[in-house]
DNA sequence: AGGCGGATTGGAAGCGCTTCCAATGCCCAA
DNA sequence: TTGGGCATTGGAAGCGCTTCCAATCCGCCT
């Protein structure tokens, strides 16, 4: 028989005052003696109480909704581990706080997206929401969804998006530093860089990194050849293809994630140059994928449902501050580079055929 | 201002019946006249009424918790697609009826996995569990944990486990059936197949089922060719190097999961075979990296965040029942066939080269 | 006809928490 | 000294639902 939970009132009786100071004091309420606030406090440390969600809810007012929104570019809906694991992130958060998880997917190529997304905030059905990439990097949406009073937290979200509301994700440009530094210390001087689309400013941040190992370690900026890709395995392959024409002298290729690495590592396979031999290559994100594919790919590890859970507790608080807002902060989240098969030390290359030979 | 949602009481004066009633009949209870249940069950649908999971479970005795086992096959634990998706699903379930998710890791390899886990059961702290595969095919096991009355659904059970408990996956013989169907309509007359490890019955039933279309086409059982592997992208590699050893001539190679089909293209890679002129290649699962591996995978679709929100469904509707039990039945999840670019007619090949050459 | 047991129904009491509002205590201006 | 205003605390009323138990109603037995 397991012993019952201890309740509000078990707190309230050990330290010696009514259940609604108690109340106060777990929900930060003012107007409560430092004293008394400290006492209550240890003896929900004494007791390990924790507040049950289902009556909180309950008195409070009934379940609050919170919506995730993300870009659906078409065809990605079915299967992206990036989303599936920000949802499930998400998910755990709202679950454990009684808050209810919708979620909104956005056409981007459609020219109202704002339009029905602001009339979404506006209906009142929705108690905050929480913004991914590359919508997290849109100030005008973030001001217009604030102005609303709705709460907002960004999932990597930009500089810019930054001092106006939350966010969470990694050090982007620490990581794209990191990556780099291995690359360097291996011996490579001549870098190739598959950036995100336009606008996408985590993927500008990681390449900064890259400039920044490249400066410290006296190479010149102008060893580093940058090109646009969209995120897609399709993008990897044109844009390493593209990129290697133009600088076959490169021996390290950077890509912004993981399904351009992969993009490029096909052309360099159907080149028949050697991974990590004749180019290294490493991508973003560490998706399952990165494991499986040849060679095991380098990459840069997000913990992603992470980043959604706490996205989702930040969004909470500030639902539940009751202010309409969440402060404007930013939390890291801890990356780590995988260092698999796909870098290695450079070697000198015979003749390089042309791509596509 | 949005409407009030409609309460229990709303729905009482709406039918001219007491709360009570209303509870009974949300309830499945016994004692309500079909007249009266009729009548409470119009106004539900009149008012749009849906219950107010936070106030029923304080009413009715706390949150309850419920259980997604899964084998961690220690390494596998980081990012599998599989466990995410089947996470994903389970804690839409959960959370849209007011139920804890909590998981639970088996180290198969432990020998005293099964004591853990009915110790886990015993504890009492569980309403009930989802067994995933292979755990979902020990029928030992799964008759064990019923003798404890604590419901068990099983996701992908086999033939044995399904006459014991409920279970949810797809028709494993007819998507095997329908994979070896295409490729048959291609042109394929000898084919290799990837198994799964022994006693992994949802594998073997594809097996049957291209065992059963190659039957139907007159084709020699002989001229199948098959192996076992671990599912994972290693084994794949090793054994399509050993059936292609073994099997210069086969033009088809069906893997019992994606992973594997993955390692196989790789094999095939390195031989210097076309795919899929000089080989077809099909997978199973259709997980994100069949889209982004070269060339893209054809592949049998599993709604498996599907599969994991039924299996949650079915499990917490047992555990309301107060029956201790699941009642033996099997849900068909929709399959269905992705053809992509790594399947094709057979083309005459030059002299095949030997695996490794 | 009187009485009894089972089938139906409703009344009342909370589940654990919050919010509203009244009660108390205290400090400072008048 | 007295009253006002503010900080602090507690009492009471539910949130929407279920469970326990009492109240009815009915058919059937003696």
């Amino acid at each position: 028989m397991p012993p019952k939970k201890p309740t509000i009132d078990d707190v309230a009786a050990h330290s010696g005052v009514a259940r609604v100071t108690v109340s106060r004091v777990l929900n930060g309420g003012p107007n409560v003696r430092a004293e008394v606030r400290e006492r209550v406090q240890r003896s929900v440390a004494a007791l390990d109480y924790k507040v049950n969600v289902q009556a909180r809810f309950l008195a409070g007012g009934g379940s609050r909704q919170v919506t995730l929104v993300h870009e659906s570019a078409l065809d990605s809906e079915p299967n992206s581990y990036y989303h599936s694991a920000l949802e499930l992130g998400a998910l755990r958060a709202c679950s454990n706080r009684g808050f209810t998880l919708s979620t909104f997917a956005v056409d981007p190529t459609s020219p109202d997206f704002a339009k029905r997304l602001l009339e979404l905030v506006e209906s009142g059905r929705i108690d905050g929401l929480v913004l991914t990439p590359p919508l997290s990097d849109d100030v005008a949406l973030v001001q217009a969804i604030m102005r609303l009073q709705c709460p907002v937290v960004c999932v990597s979200g930009g500089p810019k998006v930054r001092v106006l509301t939350a966010s969470v994700g990694i050090d982007d440009e620490a990581a794209g530093y990191a990556i780099a530094q291995l690359l360097i210390g291996a011996g490579h001087r001549n870098f190739g860089y598959i950036d995100g689309p336009e606008g996408h400013i985590s993927a500008a941040q990681r390449l900064q990194g890259v400039q920044r190992a490249m400066a410290e370690a006296g190479i010149p900026a102008a060893q580093l050849y940058a090109q646009r890709g969209d995120f897609t395995f399709r993008s990897g392959i044109e844009l390493s293809e593209k990129i290697l024409t133009a600088r076959g002298e490169l021996t390290a290729l950077v890509c912004a994630n993981d399904d351009m690495a992969a993009g490029a590592m096909l052309t360099v396979h159907r080149m028949g140059w050697a991974i990590p031999g004749d180019l290294s290559i490493s991508g973003f994100d560490d998706t399952p994928m990165s494991e499986i594919i040849w060679p095991p790919l380098t990459t840069a590890h997000q913990p992603i449902r992470w980043v959604g859970q706490r996205a989702f507790e930040i969004l909470i608080d500030a639902v539940n501050s009751g202010t309409g807002v969440a402060g404007a902060s930013f939390e890291t989240a801890p990356f780590r580079i995988v260092e698999r098969a796909s870098t290695g030390r450079p070697r000198n290359r015979k003749a390089a055929p042309p791509p596509g030979a």
